[in-house]
RNA sequence: GCGGGCGUAGCUCAGGUGGUAGAGCGCCAGGUUGUGGUCUUGGAUGCCGUGGGUUCGAGUCCCAUCGCUCGCCCCA
C-alpha cells in the first residue's frame, strides 16, 4: 500500500462492523432521547473561534493547545469545535430562543481535538450529546442523568459501568473551596508533583484528580468541598440524589470528581468503566448556569452531559448484524429481464435485495453466500416459462417454486 | 507535550549469530456453463512503513522520520 495516502493521524474510517456499531450507539441513544422529550438539533461544525474560547476556560487544554483553529479566506478565525455544548448555546442565542425555555436538546456528530491518539481518543471523534436549558430545578439534573442511564442500559453496557456524582457546588461555594485547597495544598507544595504543582495555580480543583501516587497520598486528607459549600448548593445536591433515588438510578458520590471545562458548577457527574484503559470516562457531564450568558444571552441554568460514541461502540458486547439480502438470480441473459422485475418488485415491499452484475449461476450463488443472503431466488428460462421462480432458503437449502407475483410477499 | 512497545501479502503472523521472503486465512481460476456452504487441484500475492548510514551484501545492525499502540497529561 502507498504510504503517501493514510487517513490524517487521529480520524479512522467507519466501514462495516466499526459503522453499524457506531449507527446502532447514535440511534439507540436518539430514540430514548426521544421518549425524554429531546428534540434533535443540528450546528455547524465550524464556529467563530470565539464561541469556545470565550466559554470553556481560558486556561483549559482544550482551549490553549486542542483546538483546530484557522484563519478562513476572509480573514476570520474559525475553529473545528472541540464539543457541542457551546455552538448549542449559540445556537439558542442567535435563534431567539431563550424566550421558549426549556430547550431540550439531543445531539449526535463529529468533534475535533488535536491530541495525542490512543485507545478510545480521537482527534476526530463522534459524541452523542443531550443539553436540558432553562431549569434551574435539581429534577432537571436527575431526569438527565436518568436519561443517560437508559440510553447505557438499551445499549447494554450499563452493567459495564458505575455512574460518580459530585457537586461543584455555586459561586460563593467554590471560590471558598478552591481559597482552601490552595492553602492545602500550598502546604504540602513539596511532596507534589510536577503536573500537579502547574495545576495549583491553574486549577487547583484537577489536582484531585491526579493519578500520582504520591500526590493521592496528599489529596486524602485534603478537604473536601461539602465542608464549603453554602445551604444552598448542599440543599441542590441532595435534591439531585433524591431524583436519582426516585427515577431507580444507581450511583456513588465521588468528591474528586472534577470536570474539565470551566463553566460547569454545582452537579458533576461520569459514567465510567474500567474496560477502557485509562479512557474509562464514556459519558461525562454536569450543570453550566452561566454559559448560555457568556454567549450574549440572558442569565439562563442549563445541565446535559456528552458521551464519546467510539468509547461506547467499543464496548457493544455483540456487534449488531447487518441486515441479511435477497439474492436474485438469474440463469442465462435471457432471464435478466424477468430477474431485474422481481428485484424490484421486492425491493418496493421494503425487502433488501440485490442481484449481482455478472456472472454464471455458480459464481453467483457463491455471491449470494459470501454476502450472507437469506435467501436466494432463481430465475431460469424454464420457471419463467412456467410463471415461477425457484426460492431456495441459503440457511437450510429447501428450495421451492414460487409463483413470480407472489415472491415479494413470501420474502417480505 | 512526555515515556514504553510495535510496523513483513487484503487479514493474522513466522522469518537464531546479515546471504536477495514464508505459512494460515482470504482472493482468483479449474474439478462442477440450472445451484452456494464442505471437499479437491492450481495460481497471484510484497518498494519487508519511508529516508539515510554501516557492509561485498540489510527484512535482519545504526540514525532519522512517519504511522499504530500502551501509559502520563487531558478528556467523551
Amino acid at each position: 500500500m502507498p504510504d503517501d495516502l493514510q487517513p490524517a493521524r487521529g480520524t479512522h474510517d467507519l466501514i462495516g462492523e466499526d459503522q453499524r456499531r457506531h449507527t446502532h450507539v447514535a440511534d439507540t441513544a436518539r430514540r430514548i432521547a426521544a421518549r425524554y422529550g429531546f428534540d434533535e438539533w443540528t450546528t455547524p461544525i465550524f464556529e467563530d473561534t470565539r464561541v469556545f474560547s470565550r466559554t470553556l476556560g481560558e486556561t483549559s487544554d482544550v482551549v490553549t493547545k486542542e483546538m483546530y483553529t484557522f484563519t478562513d479566506r476572509g480573514g476570520d478565525s474559525i475553529t473545528l469545535r472541540p464539543e457541542a455544548t457551546a455552538g448549542i448555546c449559540r445556537a439558542l442565542v442567535t435563534n431567539g430562543l431563550t424566550q421558549s425555555l426549556p430547550q431540550k436538546v439531543f445531539y449526535a456528530g463529529p468533534m475535533f481535538r488535536y491530541e495525542r491518539p490512543q485507545k478510545g481518543r480521537y482527534r476526530q471523534f463522534h459524541q452523542i450529546d443531550i443539553e436540558l436549558i432553562g431549569s434551574a430545578e435539581p429534577l432537571a439534573d436527575a431526569e438527565v442523568i436518568a436519561c443517560g442511564w437508559n440510553i447505557l442500559q438499551a445499549l447494554g453496557v450499563a452493567g459495564d459501568t458505575v455512574l460518580e456524582i459530585n457537586t461543584l457546588g455555586d459561586k460563593e461555594s467554590r471560590s471558598a473551596y478552591r481559597d482552601a485547597l490552595v492553602a492545602y495544598f500550598t502546604e504540602h507544595q513539596g511532596a507534589l508533583s510536577a503536573d500537579s504543582l502547574a495545576r495549583l495555580d491553574r486549577n487547583p480543583l484537577r489536582i484531585l484528580d491526579s493519578k500520582d501516587e504520591g500526590d493521592r497520598r496528599i489529596i486524602a486528607n485534603a478537604p473536601l468541598i461539602a465542608d464549603h459549600l453554602t445551604a444552598a448548593a448542599a440543599g441542590f445536591y441532595a435534591g439531585v440524589q433524591g431524583y436519582l433515588r426516585t427515577f431507580g438510578v444507581p450511583f456513588r458520590e465521588n468528591p474528586r470528581i472534577v470536570r474539565g471545562l470551566d463553566y460547569y458548577g454545582h452537579t458533576a457527574f461520569e459514567f465510567v468503566t474500567g474496560k477502557l484503559g485509562s479512557q474509562g470516562t464514556v459519558m461525562g457531564g454536569g450543570r453550566y448556569d452561566g454559559l448560555v450568558e457568556e454567549m450574549g444571552g440572558p442569565p439562563t441554568p442549563a445541565v446535559g452531559w456528552a458521551a464519546g460514541i467510539e468509547r461506547l461502540a467499543m464496548l457493544l458486547e455483540t456487534p449488531p448484524a447487518a441486515q441479511a439480502a435477497v439474492a436474485v438470480v438469474p440463469v442465462g441473459d435471457a432471464a435478466e429481464a424477468a430477474a431485474l422485475g422481481v428485484l424490484q418488485s421486492l425491493r418496493a415491499a421494503g425487502v433488501r435485495a440485490e442481484m449481482a452484475y455478472r456472472g454464471n449461476l455458480r459464481r453467483r450463488m457463491e455471491r449470494a453466500n459470501r454476502i450472507g443472503a437469506r435467501a436466494a431466488v432463481i430465475l431460469g428460462p424454464d420457471d419463467i416459462a412456467a410463471g415461477v421462480a425457484q426460492v431456495k432458503n441459503l440457511a437450510t437449502g429447501e428450495q421451492e417454486a414460487v409463483k413470480l407475483a407472489d415472491i415479494a410477499a413470501r420474502l417480505a
